[in-house]
DNA sequence: ACATAATAGTTCAAACATGAACATTAAACA
DNA sequence: TGTTTAATGTTCATGTTTGAACTATTATGT
C-alpha cells in the first residue's frame, strides 16, 4: 500500500480547505492588532454584535451562537459589565437567566469597532467580485449548517 | 447621520465574511472532538503537518507558518517530544536553532489524524462543486497574501 | 578585532479557555 | 402535590496562549 497515493495535499477540497483556514486565521490576528487601541479583543467584539443583533440574548444563547462554553461567557462579561459596555438584569419570569442588553457606551464602542473590522473586510474581500463573493458565504453557510448536524 | 445606513449587515462582503469565519469555527471545533480519540489537538495536528511536509523547520519557522508566538512552540512541543512523535536536534552550523523532524511514530499518528481530518473536510466541502471549491481556495490565498502585507 | 545589532530559543507571569461539579430555579410527570 | 429531571449560571482546577525579559549565538559595521 502506497501511502502517498492517498496523501490530503492531492486533494482539492483539503488544500482548499486549509487555505480558508489560513485565511481566517490571519484576518484574526490581523483584527486583534487593529482593535487594540480600542482595548478590545476580537472575542468582545463577537460579544458587542451578537447582543446589538438579539438585545435581551440570555448567557446561554449568547454561548451557543459564540460556539463557545457558558463558563466562558461567565468570565467574559464582568470585565465588559465594569466597563459599562453591557447590563445584566435578571428574568422576571424565569429566575435562572440573565437578560443582557448593550449600553449607550457599548453601541458606540461597538460603531467604532465596526468602522475596524469593516475596512478589514473591505480590504480582504476586496479581491473577489460581488458574485464570487456571495457564492463564497452561500457555501460557507451550507459547511457551518452541515458540520453542525455531525 | 443615519447609523443604520452604515451597519456592516446591509453589507454583503460583512455578511459573507461573517459566515467564513463560522464555518471555519465550527470545523474546528468538530475536529477537535473527533481527534480526542487519538489525544490529539488541533494545534498539535498542525505541527505535525508543518513537519511532514518541511522537515529539519526551525522553531522559528514553525511558529511563523502556524501564525504563532515562538514561546507558544516552546511550550508544544516538549509534549509531543516525550510522545515519542518528533526529534529536536541542533544544528552543527548554527547552534542557535533546533532542526525538527517527525518520528516513525509521529508520522503514523499524523496519518491516522489526517484520515480523521480529510473526513470531516470532504463532508463540509462535498456540498460545493469542484469549480467552486477551487475558486473558493484561490480567493482565500489572495485574501492572505493581501493581509499579510498588512 | 571589537562593539553593536539581530536572531533562536527559553522562562515566567498573566490572560484566556475549558469542562466538570455545583446551586438555584423551572418543567415534567407520577 | 411531591419527586424527579432538566436548564441557567457560577466556581474552580487544569491546560493553553501570549508577550516581555532573558541567555546564547551569529551578523553587521567601524
Amino acid at each position: 500500500m502506497n501511502i502517498k497515493q492517498e496523501l490530503p495535499w492531492d486533494n482539492p477540497r483539503f488544500r482548499n480547505w486549509v487555505a480558508v483556514a489560513r485565511a481566517c486565521h490571519v484576518l484574526e490576528r490581523t483584527l486583534a492588532v487593529k482593535l487594540a487601541p480600542l482595548d478590545l479583543k476580537p472575542a468582545q467584539l463577537d460579544v458587542l454584535m451578537n447582543l446589538y443583533r438579539h438585545p435581551g440574548m440570555s448567557q446561554h444563547d449568547l454561548a451557543r451562537r459564540l460556539l463557545v462554553g457558558r463558563s466562558n461567557i461567565t468570565m467574559l462579561l464582568p470585565q465588559l459589565e465594569a466597563r459599562g459596555l453591557l447590563r445584566r438584569e435578571g428574568d422576571q419570569k424565569d429566575k435562572r437567566v440573565l437578560r443582557l442588553t448593550l449600553t449607550e457606551a457599548g453601541t458606540e464602542l461597538l460603531m467604532q469597532a465596526l468602522k475596524v473590522h469593516m475596512a478589514l473586510i473591505e480590504k480582504a474581500m476586496s479581491q473577489s467580485t460581488p458574485e464570487q463573493c456571495d457564492m463564497i458565504g452561500e457555501q460557507m453557510r451550507k459547511i457551518a449548517d452541515v458540520l453542525r448536524e455531525a
